[in-house]
Formats: structure tokens, sequence, C-alpha cells
RNA sequence: GGGAGCAUAGCUCAGCUGGGAGAGCACUUGCCUUACAAGCAAGGGGUCACAGGUUCGAGCCCUGUUGUUCCCACCA
């Protein structure tokens, strides 16, 4: 039974032999349990076509640590899978691959055709992803994987379109909405990205009907807007303009008379204090427009080109237009003055062209009734932000929510589920698709071609794939879920959507804690991105160091919310730790002869020592877990296998494995496999596959245990293991043997030469309580081995031997108790090699720690004195 | 214009409710040692941005300053 491990762990072969396992054997289901309190994470779901990105790793890794963890913990654990249709990044998508290989748009296609590709496209690449997910030990429940697209989702989609617009809160109506004239749709506010951009102030003189010679100067970004003028604006209290309110101007160009109107609106500090007003290309001049009955006039269409409205403009796209007005101006005399001028112009998140603000008949969900309970939860504390601080980030938000622009001109995606009539005009709401008319009966009735925003349907994702709106048993028993783990980056698009979706529709906020970690950046600091070429990839990484490793790195040494950098270093420095797991496992099972499963009845020290350790460990990471520091919570693991298991623990052992005392033997044995096992399902969240791994291979009994360590049960702090006189105890024998090796080192003592050392320290009851340690030590070490073995080299061992890595041979120890005096007591010394006797003795120094008083020159004082050599 | 984060070793970063200044990488010196050279042992290296304050005690709490990053916001 007692499997071989290889000399160096090799993440490949393993890891597709220990997933196949698990799923195999059904060790993901989350199944409701009566018996079991539930814990249910919905990852958020990719787009269908994307590929995993290195942020998706360590999103997905969170999570998956924490369903682990949970799991371990004997919860009915469900972490359910899925993908989003991502509307527009697919649809660009699949028109882009038309386009280079057919030399077809869409509309070539059709509607009906074309939503056949991109159902082929999601067909073909929809499982890419999931088998991505797989490599790094994601452990979904992937039986209950859900598209945003799928029948009980569209479901749920047209149920709450019905149910809001019911109730009032979706509604149609023109309004400024931000535009992608290069997308050709509608962006919601959350859409568009803001960049600073140095652009120009157009300084234009409007001429006032009646005055000649008279101007009013207005002042612009947007000169090609003036096309669709309908006014000009001044403050009501700015003295220089009093007398011309009400009066009329002249709009160059177009040659028509537009009036002059006082709002407050206008600030008298910029510019000139005189507004243009472009009430269908601007959202305030929309307002004021309103405010004074201006006329609504659009000037460019949606690919951005300037319409019949823009007279002998029309055809030019927004960029020419504004140069020829430009030049049209200056050579009439209008153009007073240009300026440099840095603004902020809003560009679309999918393919940053600049966004244009263009009035547009759309669909809303009004968000100021939504938002007051989803402020309410998450102000009352029933939804935690975690890190804290944004909360702030959230409430902020909400607090000043527009409404949501909800549809877009788009094809593929959930198509809105309202006809208008032929006949009598009116819309029919349905979630049915209607045969007639709900108004007049007629047959002629027509579907709304837009379809909804892909967070539309995200929104709705933490209970949509549970069922919803159906009841059922899923509802009841997994929602609401537990915690959703995603990036600071879409706490708008997607987290407060969800949040105020969920109380909405459910009555219950969707989750109790949102989990918000940052983004992976590239070893500079730098943002991954298609263009720069600085992306990682993670499966490569996993091919290279494993998946554990690639985990632990992603995971471990930062802060939840805050970015992180990527090195590839840190990852070669986790598959070193995994391999150093593995070799310490690979020792343990060479020095088995035993199927151990229990910790033996006689402990000595630091067996006590090592539990104790192992048990605050246990204590602290079960926190750190609970408070959601993962990355915390994994430095614990590693600090506890590498310095106390690996460095200590292990050598300590070597004295009775390789001693002559069968039981003593038996007793390290027992020790040694119980702390490892324990410490493997520590582990077992942050690297499933290596724990799994040594599991499997570790020697089983009848009875012990058995199935998989991911569904064993996570370590339980113990008050019964807490050891503190022995900790400190063997504490102290570890500072003194560091010490020792420090002075050896600082005087150059070589190593096959010994040493007497003097020990001074002001912990004597407990120092003295760790000498048998100190002197079982002694004797294991490979310098006082009576003969070597295996037809070694004699004088080689005798040489080279001695300067093993826990450097005490030889040492001896005073019996307990005896203060000060040359160690009688000490017989013990190495065999043929020179005396090294310690002395255990009171001193008082101003160290805490015991220290080393050693050999070498210059000796003086204060029985400093080093014995010599 | 609001809001938030960050400034700790050469680099990248941890440091939870105040009491030891830490990790990884890099560097120096020894070591192919029967688990592990992807390793072992020893070591160098920090005014915890600056200035005040609270406290017996401050990297941590308070105030301010500087630098830096990000988010939000309808000033043409």
């Amino acid at each position: 039974m007692n499997r071989e491990l290889p000399k160096v762990y090799e993440p490949q072969e393993v890891e597709g032999r220990v997933y196949r396992a698990w799923e195999e054997n059904g060790c993901f289901r989350g199944v409701r349990d009566p018996e079991k309190k539930p814990f249910t994470i919905v990852m958020p779901p990719p787009n269908v076509t994307g590929q995993l990105h290195i942020g998706h790793a360590m999103d997905d890794a969170i999570q998956d640590m924490l369903i682990r963890y949970k799991r371990m913990q004997g919860y009915a654990a469900l972490y359910l899978p899925g993908t989003d249709h991502a509307g527009i990044a697919t649809q660009i998508k699949v028109e882009e691959e038309l386009r280079e290989k057919e030399g077809l748009t869409r509309h070539d296609l059709g509607r009906e055709k074309f939503l056949e590709r991109v159902w082929d496209w999601k067909h073909k690449y929809g499982s890419r992803i999931v088998e991505q997910q797989k490599k790094l030990g994601v452990s979904c429940d992937w039986e209950r994987s859900r598209f945003t697209m799928d029948e009980g989702l569209s479901k749920a989609v047209r149920h709450v379109f019905v149910s809001l617009y019911d109730k009032g809160l979706i509604y149609k109506g023109s309004r400024i909405v931000n535009w992608c004239p290069h997308c050709v749709t509608a962006l919601s506010d959350a859409e568009v990205e803001y960049q600073d951009k140095p652009g120009h102030l157009w300084h234009i003189k409007y001429p006032i009907v009646g005055e000649p010679g008279r101007y009013v100067v207005v002042a612009t970004t947007r000169p090609e807007t003036m096309l669709g003028d309908t006014g000009v604006a001044v403050n009501p209290n700015d003295g220089r303009y009093q007398d011309i309110i009400g009066k009329k101007c002249l709009l160059p160009l177009m040659d028509r008379e537009i009036p002059i109107v006082a709002d407050e609106y206008v600030d008298l500090e910029f510019g000139t204090g005189c507004v243009k007003m472009t009430p269908a290309h601007d959202p305030n001049d929309f307002e004021v427009g309103l405010r004074h009955s201006l006329d609504t006039i659009r000037v460019l269409d949606d690919h951005g080109v300037v319409n019949e409205n823009g007279g002998k403009y029309q055809g030019m796209d927004r960029y020419e237009a504004r140069k020829a007005v430009v030049a049209d101006l200056e050579a009439l005399g209008l153009l007073e003055k240009v300026e440099p001028h840095q603004h902020n112009v809003g560009t679309c998140y999918r393919c940053h062209n600049d966004v244009e603000p263009i009035i547009s008949a759309q669909w809303f969900v009004k968000m100021a009734p939504l938002a007051e309970e989803a402020l309410r939860v998450v102000n009352e504390g029933e939804t935690r932000f975690v890190p804290e601080r944004f909360t702030k980030t959230y409430t902020n938000w909400m607090e000043n929510v527009h409404d949501w622009c909800i549809s877009r001109q788009l094809w593929w995606g959930h198509q809105i589920p309202v006809w208008y009539c032929a006949c009598c005009g009116k819309m029919t709401v349905s979630e049915a698709d209607p045969a007639q008319c709900a108004h007049c009966g007629s047959a002629d009735i027509e579907r709304d071609p837009d379809v909804l925003d892909t967070w539309f349907s995200s929104a709705l994702w933490p209970f949509s794939t549970l069922g919803w709106p159906e009841e059922t048993e899923d509802m009841n028993y997994f929602y609401p879920t537990d915690v959703l783990v995603t990036g600071y980056d879409i706490i708008f698009f997607w987290v407060s959507r969800m949040i105020f979706s969920g109380c909405a529709h459910t009555g219950k906020a969707p989750f109790h804690t949102v989990l918000i970690h940052g983004l992976v950046r590239d070893d500079k600091g730098r943002k991954m991105s298609k263009s720069l070429g600085n992306g990682i990839d993670p499966l490569e990484m996993a091919t290279m160091y494993g998946a554990d490793a690639l985990r632990f790195n992603l995971i471990t040494g930062n802060a939840p919310g805050n970015d992180t950098r990527f090195f590839v270093e840190k990852c070669e420095a986790m598959r070193n730790f995994a391999n150093k797991i593995w070799n310490a496992s690979r020792f343990v099972m060479m020095n088995l002869t035993i199927h151990a499963c229990a910790l033996p009845g006689k402990l000595e020290q630091e067996d006590k020592w090592i539990l104790s350790r192992l048990n605050r460990v246990v204590k602290e990471v079960t926190e750190n877990m609970d408070a959601y520091e993962l990355g915390v919570a994994s430095a614990k693991v590693y600090d506890f296998i590498w310095s106390d298991y690996c460095d200590w623990y292990i050598e300590f052992t070597k004295a009775r494995l390789q001693g002559e005392d069968e039981e003593a033997k038996i007793q390290a044995q027992q020790v040694l496999v119980y702390v490892l096992t324990e410490t493997l399902k520590l582990l077992h969240p942050f690297m499933p596959f290596i724990t799994e791994e040594i599991w499997q291979a570790l020697p089983r009994q009848e009875g012990c245990r058995a199935g998989f360590l991911m569904m064993d049960s996570w370590p339980v702090y113990r008050e019964a293991l807490d050891f503190p006189r022995e900790e400190k105890a063997v504490g102290l024998i570890i500072d003194a043997v560091r010490a020792i090796r420090g002075k050896r080192a600082e005087l150059n003592v070589p190593p096959s030469k010994r040493a007497h050392v003097t020990i001074a320290t002001q912990e004597q009851d407990a120092f003295t309580q760790g000498a048998p340690l100190l002197q079982r030590l002694a004797w294991a070490q490979p310098g006082v081995r009576r003969r070597p073995r295996g037809g070694g080299d004699q004088r080689r061992d005798a040489e080279k031997g001695l300067c093993r890595a826990p450097d005490l041979r030889g040492a001896d120890f005073p019996p307990p108790g005896r203060a000060g005096g040359p160690g009688k007591g000490a017989g013990a010394g190495g065999e043929g090699a020179e005396k090294e006797r310690c002395r255990a003795g009171q001193a008082h120094r101003e160290a805490v720690q015991p220290w080393f008083c050693g050999q070498g020159p210059p000796a003086r004082g204060r029985g400093r004195a080093g014995a010599g050599r």
C-alpha cells in the first residue's frame, strides 16, 4: 500500500489523475442535506467566448479555497459555475470573424442566421474556459453549470422585466444616452470610461438678431454640435448679459434664429459665460432645453455621421464635420479664439471610441426605489463588504445612481419582451410570446428589436441559477448564497445590481458577504492588456509550476482588495514549497513501519511541542479563513510546514527513528503521520492536488483514513493539545542550538571540530526541562553514529558527517538541575570525537535567550572565556 | 470638485483588536548531509515617508504635510 513517491514533485501527471478521481467520485456535488448547513458560492460567470486569464484564476482560486474549506468543515457546499453570454463582447467577436472570413456583416446574414452563428460559436468555445478552470482544481458542481441564455435563466429575465414593468419600475423614454457610434448601441453610465484628453475650447461668435455687429461668444469643446443648437444660455445673475436675455441670435452656418435664455446651470466663471444649447447631444443642454422649451434637433446618426439636419455637412463623420465647421467659421470671421483645453471624454468600455451623447428612445430601470432597499441591506449589515472600505464605494454609487439604460441595439442577448401593435400603436409586455395585441386584439404586432444589457441577466445570477422564479428546493435550501467573490472593478456593473435585484425579486439580499479582491498586474505594476502583450497565461504557469503553486502564489502575501503583481519567481518559490512538502512526506513514508492513524499514548517533549504548535496553527488558520484572510492563513501553513515541521520536528524525530528503541520509533512515526495529515488538511484548500496525492499515497489501515482528503474533516483546535510548558522548553533548546551554530560559524569552527560550550540562561527551569531532548539529539546525529552504514567511507563520514543540518552532535548535557558547573555527568560524547560540553548555568545577562559562550578568542571577563578547542 | 488606497530591507509585499520589525526573491559565507541542492546552515541589510499628538509603550490610534495610485462627478 505504501506507494513510493518520486524525488521531485511533478504537478502535471498528478493533477490530471487527482482531478479525475475527484470528479468521478462526485466530490464536487452540491447536494441538499437536511443534516447539514448549506454554504453556497455562485461563481461570477466568465464570458462564454473568453479564455481564462490570470484575473479569473485568482477569482476562482479564492472561491475554491473558501468552498473547500467549508466543505471540509461539514457544510453542504455548493459551488455553482456558469458562463455569461456577454452581449457586446460576443457579438463583436462573431462579427469580426464574419467580416474577416466571409466579408459579411451581420446585416447581410439577417438576425436569425446571425444568431445561429453566435450559438455555433458558443457551442464551439463555451466549454473551453470550463476545461481551463478544471486544470486549476476548481471544485464546482459542474453538472449545475448554467448559461445566462439558458431557457430557465431567460425565463427569469422575462419574469423580472415584466414584473418591474408592472410595478412601473421599467419605462421607455427618449433621453440622452451614451451612444457608441462604433458598436452602434446605447450604453449604460457604467459602461462609459472617462479619459482626460487634450482638446480645444473654441470661442464662436453668434450674431445677435437685430443688432448688427453685436455677438454673443460661446465656448465649446465640440463645435460640430452647433449644427443642432437650438438656443444660447446665460446665467440669470450675470450682469454682462442682462440686456440680451430673451433676444435671439443667429446660428452661424445654419442661419437659424435661436433664443437666448437664462438658466442657473450656466457657470459665470467658465469660458465666456454664454453656453450654446444642443439639447439632442448633451445631457445638460437637454435638461435646460426642457426647462425653456427649446427644440431638439438631432444632427448625428447612429454611426456618428452628420444627418440630414446638418445641412451641407450631411454625410461627414463627427470628426470631419468638426474640422469643416471650424474652417468655415474661421472663414466667416466668427471664430474668436481657440484655446487648448483638457477635458474628460467618455469612451466606450468595449471599443474605447468616444461616446456620443445622443437623444434616443430607450428602456430604463427606475433606480431610486430599488436603491433604497439595496442601501438598507448594506447599511444594516445584512450584506457586508470585505474589506470594509468598499462599502463606501458601493453606497456612494448607490446613493447617486441614475436610471439604468437597459436596452441595447444588438442582436445577441435577451430580446426585450415587448410587442408593438401596428393597429393601435400600444405596447404589449408579456412573459410568454403573445399572439395578439393585449389592447386591440390585432395580430399585427411586432417585437421590440432591442436586447437587454448583459448585466440585466447577470443581476439575477445568484437566484436564476437556482431555478428562480420557480420555487425550487434548491432555492429554499441554498439561497441566499453566502459569499460573492469578485474584483473591485465590477462593483457597479454587477455587485450593486445583484444586490438590488435580489432584494427586489426574492426579498432577500443575495449573499451576506462580498469579498473583493484586486487586480493582478504584471511585474512592473501595469495592467495586463492585449495591446501591451504583457498578459500572463495562468495555464502556462500551471503547466510549468503546477496549479497548486499558481494558486498559492495568487493569494499569498497580499491583503484582500489590494492589487498584486505577478512574479514568475514567486511561482517558482511556491513550487519549491510544494516540493518541500513532497519530500517531507517521502521522509515520513520511508520511515513508516506501522499503519498509524492516532497519536501514541506517550509523548516526548518534542512531540508535545509540535502538537502544541500545530494546534495553534489550526486555530489561527481557521480564524483567518473565517475572516477571509487567505493570505495570512496560507502564510501560517507555509511557515508551520517549512519552519516547524521540516526544519525542526523531522530532525528531532531522527533521534528516535534511527535509534534502537522500537517503542520510541513507533511513537515518533505516529506523531509524524498525525501532524503530517493534519497539516495536509490545513493546506488542502490552497494546494488541493499535492495534498490529495500525498494523502492517497500514505499507507492506510482499515477504519482509518479512507476516501478523499477533500472530503475529510477540517482540523479542530483542541485544548488538550496545548502544551505551553513543552513549547517553551523546546523553544529554548532551539534557541540554544541556533546560538551554538551561529557562534560556530562566527568563529569559523570547522565542522570536524568539537567545541566546549557553556550555555547561560535566565530560563533555567524551562531550559533544563528540555535537556533530555538535547541529549537524545546528541546521540542521534550521524557524527556519533557508531559505524557508517552501507559501506560508506568511514573517514569521509568522520570528517564531513559533522556538518549535518542540526549540527548538534557531540553536545551533551549536564544533568538537569545542575547549575553552572561543568557537566560532570556528561558522559555521552561522540565516539572518538573530541568531547563537547555544554553547561547549563544561571547567567544574568540582559538577554532572555540563552546564548552561547564559546570557544575561541578573545577570552575575557565574566566567565565568557572560551574554553578553547 | 468629492471619495478611497498606498508610502516598512536592494526588489515585491505581509504585519489582524497598540508591546518580538517580518516573508519571498536578491546578496554574503559554509555545506552534494540517507526526505529535499527546487535543498541545509549561518549572516549582512530598515529613523516602518515627514511633523506633531494620545499612551508606560506607536509601523499600527488621532491631526497635519508631502509624494503616489485609483474610483466617482453633467462645468460647455
